[in-house]
DNA sequence: TTTAGATTGAG
DNA sequence: TCAATCTAA
């Protein structure tokens, strides 16, 4: 008998938890792995051209690394709910495995299925897979309810790492499981859709003009290493300077997409950690935002109205503008703002951004142009390949003051102070920007500054080749404070 | 994962 | 005068 693994955001042979427990369940038996494309997914408005077009060259290398041991991945197109039980049917299959996902919605179907699936006569089993400790497992203390402040959180998460790890119970080091060759063509049954794996154009999806980060597994284990073995050291200084090409990993559309674990990453950190002192504060850091990840599932886990609603509740009736102009000035990388606009055109063109970016142009949208953190969330979501509910929300409501953050202060950055101290010399505004390059380092944040001879004599007109600043910060600031105020 | 404004002290 | 440092939010 067989075993189905139905992958969803998990491409990976090597730990992947739901994938192990079927290989080895199987015994004599083999596994079938299947993708299904659901159009409630793909017509949504928050799925774009970036993470589908990143999430196909995932499944592309997964279909080759299963054909390697001669399995035959499968593609099915409609609701899982109704898909599946067909599929298990046409397969013959005993049971259906897949790794657990915390989106409301993402739970939703799979109660869903796992009720179709029940009815037919196929067991369902589910894992947890992409976090380390999920839903529940850490609660504090002194309330017995979910955390909802990132630092007495991470605490707990570590202390509980260390423990487990000295009880040697911790993540458990599942490799890539072995594989029966298994290539058996479904039967053919009324209403199962069996198709071949789209492109992007399939779909009616534009990719990334310039997709910054290899796709696959094989390259997301080799970044992983990479990263690791050199550049990590310095991470602790190092993360907070975008024009720093080895400043941050860049994995987190493989952790997105599941062609790395975090336990992979977790484990991978520690070995260099205990390997050498000089890699102990880069290796710690580096933990600690694969902490805030973890944060934030766990926070859309407890707290799904977060989907739609902000998480302080007093502040839902906030008196955001509405400026259609300003929002597609923002979106385009046209704000005046040199370290906006170039944070935005690197978005645009390479479906990353770099943290520090994503919190100024945050920030920006919702602070200085007073624009709902919603449009901004749903433009990320559409154009980053690691576009993902519980971090990009967690990100827009903590940058939007909604959210987990726990400051006594009310955080508004200055957009031009944070350009000067984390790009000090302006090398990541004049990569994105080209009509700035002849402008002197003493303007580059703030070219609007220069007076008319300086602007004819630096090739950089304003109003004509770079624009005007959309907004005065100063302004900005008073009229935010005045609208949280109330 | 902060900022603006006040205070201080060197020149 | 200015930049370094402090502090309240
Ligand atoms: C407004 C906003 C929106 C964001 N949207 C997303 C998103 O859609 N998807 C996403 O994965 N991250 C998001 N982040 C978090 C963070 O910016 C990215 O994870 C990070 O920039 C990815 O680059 P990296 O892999 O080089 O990170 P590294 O610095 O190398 O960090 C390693 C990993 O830790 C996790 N991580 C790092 N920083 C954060 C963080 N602040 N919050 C949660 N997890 C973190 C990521 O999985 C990342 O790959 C958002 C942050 C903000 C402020």
């Amino acid at each position: 008998m067989v075993n189905i693994v139905w992958f969803r955001r998990d491409f990976r042979l090597h730990d992947n938890t739901a994938l192990w427990h079927a290989a080895k369940a199987s015994g004599e038996g083999a596994v079938q792995p299947v993708f299904v494309f659901d159009d409630e997914i793909l017509r949504h408005p928050d799925t774009g051209g970036a993470v589908v077009s990143f999430m196909l060259g995932c499944l592309e290398s997964l279909r080759e690394a299963f054909a390697a041991s001669g399995v035959s991945m499968r593609f099915l197109h409609g609701p899982p709910s109704e898909q599946l039980p067909l599929f298990a049917n046409a397969m013959g299959a005993r049971a259906v495995y897949f790794n657990k996902d915390y989106h409301p919605a993402a739970i939703a179907r799979d109660d869903e299925v796992t009720l179709a699936l029940s009815r037919a006569g196929v067991e369902v089993r589910s894992f947890k897979d992409q976090v380390i400790y999920e839903e529940r497992e850490l609660l504090a203390a002194s309330t017995g309810e979910a955390y909802t402040v990132y630092t007495p959180y991470a605490r707990a998460w570590r202390a509980k790492l260390a423990a487990e790890r000295d009880a040697q119970a911790g993540p458990k080091l599942w490799d890539a499981p072995k594989l029966r060759p298994f290539n058996v063509e479904p039967t053919l049954i009324r209403g199962l859709k069996l198709v071949d794996l789209y492109t992007t154009a399939d779909l009616g999806f534009d990719p990334p003009p310039a997709l910054s980060v290899p796709r696959g597994e094989a390259a997301a284990r080799a970044m992983l290493r990479r990263w690791c073995s050199g550049p990590i050291k310095d991470y602790a200084q190092s993360r907070n300077f975008p024009a720093d090409e080895d400043g941050t990993s860049k994995v987190s559309a493989h952790l997105r997409h599941g062609t790395l674990s975090p336990r992979q990453c977790v484990r991978a950190a520690m070995y260099v950690r205990g390997k050498s002192t000089a890699f102990s504060d880069g290796a710690d850091k580096w933990i600690g935002e694969l902490i805030w990840r973890e944060f934030y599932q766990q926070i859309l886990f407890n707290f799904p109205s977060v989907v739609d609603q902000p998480f302080k509740a007093k502040l839902a009736n906030l008196k955001w503008r509405t400026d259609a102009a300003d929002f597609q000035r923002w979106c385009d990388g046209m704000t005046g703002f040199p370290i906006v606009d170039a944070a935005m055109r690197q978005l645009n063109a390479t479906g990353w951004m770099h943290n520090r970016l994503r919190m100024i142009v945050a920030m920006f949208l919702t602070k200085d142009l007073r624009i709902d953190y919603k449009l901004g969330e749903r433009y990320f979501m559409q154009r980053l390949i690691d576009g993902e509910t519980a971090q990009n929300n967690g990100g827009w409501q903590w940058s939007s003051s909604t959210g987990t953050d726990a400051q006594p202060y009310f955080r508004i950055f200055n957009p031009t102070s944070q350009s000067r101290k984390f790009d000090e010399n302006g090398t990541f505004i004049r990569r994105w920007l080209p009509e700035l390059s002849d402008v002197p380092l003493e303007f580059i944040h703030e070219p609007s500054a220069m007076t008319p001879e300086q602007q004819r004599a630096n090739q950089c007109i304003i109003g004509r080749d770079y624009p005007v600043p959309v907004v005065d910060h100063q302004q900005a600031r008073l009229e935010t404070l005045a609208m949280f105020k109330e």
